[in-house]
DNA sequence: ATATACATTAACCAATTAGTTAGTTAATGC
DNA sequence: GCATTAACTAACTAATTGGTTAATGTATAT
């Protein structure tokens, strides 16, 4: 009966265009990240994905979902990228180097996103509770207690490990975030910025160490 | 022909009677601050100020031109400010612990506006220019050559005068411009989250000491 | 009082927008 | 073959938006 059996191989549903629903994430995620939810037009992000904009609704029921599915991809990659940073297994004045060399370089990457994160959670201050919800644990315990660890032993001076973590995050974020000003305000061209974040890399972890170990 | 020049002085005083002008501004700050320009509604900033919609045209001729009027305002004051702070006449280490506590002290009233300007810096980077432009001068000269005295004088570490400026004002702005995400990050409360920033006045400025410092 | 210039309003308009619909094409299953 | 479903499109719609207009009010100076 059955003893040739049909290998007839699905390995590869290959529907035609199968990347439809990705191409238009990816449109999506280029305009949104740029414009923003109200700037952002429905037609742009079909022209930009080459497809016809009622395939937006096919896809993703509203305007409202596709921006949501775009926001919170790009937030829980964010987030979840610090704590992977963070929980690396080294001593903490290696941890903060390791960091910060690694997290500028995401951020040289993926310059637009901290603007369009600040952005979107200031107009809608929900959106980020999502984010948080799904991953779950409280971010940074691991982080926290290998700092309170290092004060015990003597290493760093005594500090709020809170402010440390923002005090970390804030210098490597803040000159992506602002890019426009500080070009401007330091008189910066594209080369010019380039390379003064590529010397963060070095000089924030420096400057953090300073400021926090015990000398 | 032409020996009567109309001396029409269009000195025009102001618009001598209620404020209207005035009251369309405030409100339109409001409105945009929270909504940025394409979130926002002509309607809902009439409203606001109590008024009909055509008096915003009546006054400034179009939304953009309305948007710009307090866009320019905000990011004036906003960077007129540090210049102000960073001005006076102290040794720079001072300097840095007053510019601080008082940067801190003014965002902590404006806590929108470090999150607005970002926003629409980054959806439209040309809108930076013009606060510049009418500025005049290149910001921090002044605060540029106080780090080069301390660095010479063997008060501070070497640093590149540009980071350090970063630094500071990084960590300063940061936490205001990243507010909804810090709080549910940390799980801070509104008092919480105050208080935080309350710290910050003082922990900030000491956190930058200690990292360049000679001791 | 009356002419004049400014201030204000309600009603309207043209353009744009997110979202829908009804129908077409193409692949899959029987 | 034929039916069913998914993928796709062009044209449309209902609502919203920034902006205009024409008429009216209001104060001031002559």
């Amino acid at each position: 009966m059955d003893e040739i059996i049909e290998i007839k191989e699905e390995i590869q549903p290959e529907h035609k265009h199968h990347s439809t629903e990705k191409d238009i994430l990816e449109a999506a995620k280029r305009v949104f990240q740029i414009k923003g939810m109200y700037g952002a037009r429905m037609q742009e992000i079909a022209d930009e994905a080459g497809i016809n904009k009622a395939m937006l609704h096919y896809y993703f029921r509203s305007k409202d979902k596709l921006f949501d599915a775009v926001f919170q991809d790009a937030a829980k990659n964010f987030f979840s990228k610090i704590r992977e940073l963070l929980n690396v297994d080294k001593p903490l004045l290696e941890k903060i180097e390791y960091f910060v060399e690694n997290y500028v370089e995401l951020l040289m990457k993926n310059s637009f996103i901290p603007a369009f994160i600040i952005t979107e959670v200031h107009q809608n201050p929900d959106r980020i509770k999502n984010v948080f919800l799904e991953s779950g644990v409280n971010i940074e315990m691991q982080f926290i207690s290998d700092i309170k660890t290092a004060i015990s032993l003597g290493i760093i001076h005594p500090v709020d490990p809170k402010q440390l973590i923002i005090n970390i995050i804030g210098l490597c974020v803040f000159p992506v975030a602002a890019k426009p000003i500080i070009k401007t305000m330091l008189s910066f061209g594209d080369e010019e910025y380039l390379k003064f974040l590529e010397s963060r890399k070095k000089e924030v972890s420096k400057f953090i160490i300073n400021a926090i170990k015990v000398h």
